[in-house]
DNA sequence: CTTTGCACCTGTTGGC
DNA sequence: TGCCAACAGGTGCAAA
């Protein structure tokens, strides 16, 4: 807080629009953009940086000038834009966002496109740490190869505890980094993983396999509520994440171990441990979670 | 096949 | 105050 005074970016700028999208957070900005932009056509496409995991297309302003936006869906954290029968793919990465202005805003560092909408709108496209994409996929994105493979969404029927217990059978990996696998199921980031074994009792370090049909039904009802909890937030913002409008979450105050190393367990009130599994940090409550 | 670790990047933070 | 290592919400990919 004091920093901003000092070393804060441009006054006047204000907030610097970053994200790190869970499924929570790429929904509210789906949630957020598609009133604004579905049924409307695009008039111009401004490429400033096309530096992201993979370069932006170069044939993406021929490509989407003078098309309409008839849908925006969700694939796991992937936001995708139908254009007739083709789909523009944009995954947020951990640091990307995509916000609405009604007119075009003053260029900052690290802003990658602007869709210039036929309101006069702009979607921009700002992504510092680059982690993102923006695709063009001819036809149906389903059979793309990012999307061809990923596992049920969470509120899918498909995503229940008998195919959930099936599918761990004989896992050795942790059912942490299995949940955030994407095969099990998708959207379960490092945040939500926390979260979802703590509200069903489950040690993140156990083993896949060795979960119950119980634990397994359990799961499957909180990564549901979880999600959904942190949907009817916003999202959660750690740091950074604002939605489409540039609005934070408020899920952190929701948060019952992330990022609450030391802090006192809310149902039982022993100190929150953490560890690190494949490079990422696990938060649990070494009572309450077994 | 499963699992692990690295890689891609910039920006912020905390410890010394 | 300054410097530097560690870390940050994702995930594709190579290698074991």
């Amino acid at each position: 807080m004091v920093g901003d005074l000092t070393n804060g970016p441009r006054p006047g700028a204000g907030f610097a629009p970053l994200s790190m999208p869970e499924l929570p957070e790429v929904e509210t900005t789906r949630r957020g953009l598609a009133p604004a932009v579905v049924g409307r056509r695009i008039a111009a496409v401004s490429i400033y940086d096309r530096r992201l995991r993979w370069p932006v297309p170069r044939a993406l302003e021929r490509n989407l000038a003078g098309r309409a936006i008839d849908a925006l869906d969700r694939r796991s954290k992937y936001l995708l834009f139908r254009l007739g029968g083709d789909t523009l793919i944009v995954h947020l990465g951990m640091t990307g966002s995509l916000r609405r202005y009604p007119a075009a805003p003053r260029r900052s560092p690290h802003d990658h496109v602007d869709v210039l909408l036929d309101d006069g709108s702009t979607l921009r496209y700002h992504d510092p740490r680059r982690f993102g994409a923006i695709l063009w996929v001819a036809g149906d994105a389903a059979g793309h190869p990012l999307l061809a493979s990923l596992g049920p969404e969470p509120f899918d029927p498909h995503f229940d505890a008998e195919s959930l217990y099936r599918e761990t059978r004989g896992r050795r990996q942790s059912i942490k980094q299995a949940l955030m696998g994407n095969h099990l199921v998708v959207g379960v980031g490092n945040i939500y993983a926390s979260e979802s074994l703590f509200r069903a009792g489950i040690r993140p370090t156990r083993a896949a396999g060795r979960l119950t049909r119980r634990d397994a039904a359990a799961l499957v009802d909180t990564v549901r509520s979880t999600l959904a909890d942190a949907i009817a937030r916003g999202g959660t913002t750690l740091r950074d994440y604002v939605d489409s409008r540039g609005e934070p979450g408020t899920f952190q105050f929701d948060c019952a171990v992330y990022d609450r190393e030391g802090l006192p367990c809310p149902r039982c009130a022993t100190a929150v441990r953490a560890v690190r599994q494949g490079g990422r940090s696990t938060y649990f409550c070494p009572r309450c979670q077994r």
